[in-house]
DNA sequence: AGACTATATAGGTATCTGGCTATATGGATG
DNA sequence: CATCCATATAGCCAGATACCTATATAGTCT
């Protein structure tokens, strides 16, 4: 287990919680889930903290702590406009955790398709 | 989330532990882990909980445990020889989760390439 | 059959997680 | 400057998780 392992296990565990996937997926659509902001762009700023909380049911304080998971992981980033704070999501460091898991997981052969490969 | 989804999160579950998730990328490649065993072969039978639990240095009970919560997410099967029980991973199932978690946030655009891309 | 071996189960405990309410913080607004 | 608004922090509690030891189970070998 290298630092880069540890990278992805912090991205598996801010993504093994039902509702931080949950949400982590809405903001990789945010039109499909949420409606217009006046101050700050979906796509571009990102999706503030209140949309969320109303859309999942929970919280304001459970939603903020969900978010700093996700932050922590680097999955998003924050981005505060007037009184609002805009979560967006880092597609490039996802993108970077998933080709990790795959290279940890994902060979087809068992030892590099050497003699092993069944 | 849909019943697709619910067996992603299983995994996900599965493998946001770091203890199991070691465990899991020793069996995709059991020949650089594990020694020759006797009475079943590394790759084609999977490797016995007696040889993870001494690498893992765990109890022999904990270690199950662990085993069991992989093959309840379906990455693993277990075969039993003689006295032992081999675990072997299920690389297809694998693939399947990781494949379909990159559907869920793998996509590089915003909204499927449409205008909302960035 | 009886002893032995490897794994599974039971049960107990400490820690982690995920939710809540109440309150603080930091800007914006009148 | 005072108020208000959205978010963050503090503190609490219930349930889940991860480990352990002790014991049961199931199969092998003499």
């Amino acid at each position: 287990m290298d630092a880069d392992d540890e990278s992805i296990l912090a991205f598996l565990k801010a993504v093994s919680s039902r509702h931080r996937l949950l949400i982590l997926t809405w903001l990789l659509a945010p039109r499909q889930h949420f409606p217009p902001q006046r101050d700050g762009d979906l796509v571009e700023d990102g999706v503030c903290v209140g949309f969320i909380t109303e859309k999942i049911g929970m919280s304001q304080p459970t939603v903020t702590g969900h978010m700093q998971i996700l932050a922590e992981a680097g999955l998003v980033t924050s981005r505060r406009i007037k009184n609002w704070v805009f979560y967006r999501p880092c597609r490039d460091v996802i993108a970077a955790r998933l080709g990790g898991l795959e290279g940890l997981l994902g060979a087809a052969a068992p030892e590099g398709g050497g003699p092993d490969a069944q």
